[in-house]
This record gives C-alpha cells, sequence and structure tokens, in this order.
DNA sequence: TATTGTTATACTCTATAACTATA
DNA sequence: TATAGTTATAGAGTATAACAATA
C-alpha cells in the first residue's frame, strides 16, 4: 500500500524533517515520573551492585533495620510489594544470610537482620546517599520538599481523582 | 539460631509494636519516583486496556501521529527505548493495522499511522487526556510546572550529579 | 566504521490463582 | 471468614550480544 505510486509518503524524511522530534509527550506527567524513575533506578542499580544487592533487596534492609520483628507481610505492605513477591525477595536474602526468621504466630514469620545484614544495609545506605545527593544536587531544600511532597500526593491520589492517604501498597 | 532459648528475639513483635512501621525510605526521592510512576502506570494501563492498547504503544502512536516518516530507530532514541525492544513493540502495531512502514533508506524504515492507527490515536490520546486529569486534579498550574521541570531536571542528570541536556535515551 | 533492523536471550519487577495452615 | 506464607506461572519492560545489510 505504501509503494503504490513508486514514490514514497514518507520522501520529505529524506531531507525536509527537522533535527528534533516533536514530541507530544513531554508534557505528560506520567511520562516524565516514568523517564525520571528510570533514569535513578538504573543509576542506583548500577550504585548497589557493587555490594551485590538490588534496588528492593537495599530497600528492604533499610525497612528491616528499623523495624525488627514485623512480619513479612508487613513489610510487604509498607513497600507496595505482594505477598507472592516477597517470598524470592526474603528466600534470596536469607540464603545469603542478610536476615532471620522467625515464627511469631504460628502463620506470621518476624523478619530482622543478621549481623551481616546490618553490617551490609550500613553500606547500602551510604551508597543510597550518595546517589541521592547526585540527583539532589540541583535543588534546593524547598524545592526537594515540594517534589517529595507531590510525588507523595500523586501516589495517593484515588481512581478518582481525589488526594486521598492509604499510604500503602495494596493487594 | 533465633529459637534457641525458646523465648523469641523479637516477641515485642505480639504485643508492643506500633501500628505504623517506622518507614527511612519515604525521604528518599528515587523511592518516591518509584512509587508515584507505578501509580500512574497502574491508572494507565488500566484506562488503555479498555481500547487494548499498552502505554508503550498509546505514546508510540502520539508520537508518530505527530512525526510521521520518522525512522523506527529515532522514535526508540526518542521515547528511550532500545532498538532491540522496538522490534515487538513496532511488529505488534503493525499486525494490528495501527501503523505503516515503508523502506526510506535500505535499511531505515519510516514509521507513519494508518487511518485505523490514526482513529485508535486520538481516542488514546482522549483517554491519557482524562487519566493525566485526574493525577492533576490537585495542583494549580505553577506547582505542575514546577513539577515536570523537576522531573526532566532528574531525567538530565548526568552520572556526576551534573544536570545537562541530553534529553534522548540513552543506548 | 557506524548505523538500522533483527534475533535470541536473560533478568527484574509485577500479577493472578490456588493451595496450606493458622487465627 | 480472613490472613500469612507459599507455589507456580505469566506478562511486561529492559538489558546485552551478535548478525546481516547498508551507509
Amino acid at each position: 500500500m505504501l509503494s503504490e505510486t513508486g514514490n514514497g509518503l514518507y520522501d520529505d524524511a529524506m531531507d525536509a524533517l527537522p533535527d528534533i522530534i516533536v514530541d507530544p509527550v513531554e508534557c505528560r506527567l506520567g511520562y516524565q515520573l516514568r523517564r525520571a524513575s528510570a533514569v535513578m533506578m538504573a543509576d542506583l542499580g548500577m550504585a548497589l551492585a557493587e555490594i551485590g544487592l538490588r534496588p528492593a533487596e537495599a530497600t528492604l534492609l533499610s525497612l528491616i533495620g528499623v523495624n525488627p520483628g514485623r512480619s513479612q507481610s508487613d513489610f510487604g505492605r509498607q513497600l507496595g510489594i505482594k505477598r507472592a513477591n516477597m517470598v524470592p525477595l526474603t528466600a534470596a536474602m536469607l540464603k545469603a544470610g542478610l536476615i532471620e526468621r522467625e515464627a511469631t504466630d504460628g502463620r506470621s514469620h518476624a523478619l530482622g537482620l543478621t549481623s551481616k545484614g546490618e553490617a551490609l544495609r550500613a553500606r547500602a545506605e551510604a551508597i543510597i546517599e550518595a546517589h541521592e545527593a547526585r540527583f539532589r544536587a540541583g535543588f534546593d531544600d524547598k524545592r526537594l520538599a515540594a517534589l517529595v511532597a507531590d510525588l507523595i500526593a500523586i501516589r495517593e491520589t484515588s481512581p478518582d481523582g481525589r488526594h486521598v492517604a492509604p499510604r500503602a501498597g495494596r493487594e
């Protein structure tokens, strides 16, 4: 269909197109969020790879560090990670000797850090802080606070567009 | 090791823990970006599923719509999608009759919208606009502009923490 | 030599459904 | 009946390496 006439429909592509694509999605909030998030996640992933951690593992280490004794499901809810997906995550960290578990309930498992996990948590937080500082470089305190507040507001927006406060991940 | 004494290390979990987890990662920019992005992406995915599109496909439709004749690689670069990953994306849209391709070069393929693709692009943009409006609800124009500017600044932050202007995805 | 499109492949994160055992 | 943990599985998205054809 395109080559019916022998002349291309897009021949102007060969000489007259501007260098810069016209981008109608640059003004979309969701698109910009996704691109910015991808950049920071890639940078964090590279930085944490040096100590053998993935972002989700480092985040969980931080959270367990200040909340020892909460259940696996509690941590999952707080981070927006589903129960089913917490299993391989905690299994890998158990196997690596970073966390320990104890049945509190018969069905609940309390999580805590081993000494090895605590040591790695400290290293991870130093790496994360350096990573965060790189991206905070262009922002003053006020702008950064406004940005974080906006991101939380977006996360807490309900499907009808109202800003509410669920605060934790759903399942 | 945990149950050596018969008393759990985390027995306080059974009575004294506060309802709300202490969350040391809430102040992290990368974490908040990821959570906010995930919420918007999930909402957009649900909304676009009604017309059988995924977010990446709808975005590509919008971009081709105003830039017909650019190559597959051009669109990939603009959206930060690697060449290799553009293949299944464009293949599915070709198969669905949404886009058309024409060799401009021997190696480059110019992309354009079919009439069916143009019609679906219009529907997708209406859905996306309604989706965006839901999340913009809590922001005035000034705050929204500042937020988008901040997100672009983050995306353009180089590995050394300087804000530069690469603007397109890397490979 | 560099670029375009392609294949094949792998990893991460996420999602659902179903099962068990406990509360 | 609801919850915690588990298993199995599937689907997106993204990453690399390599190849052929072309510029």
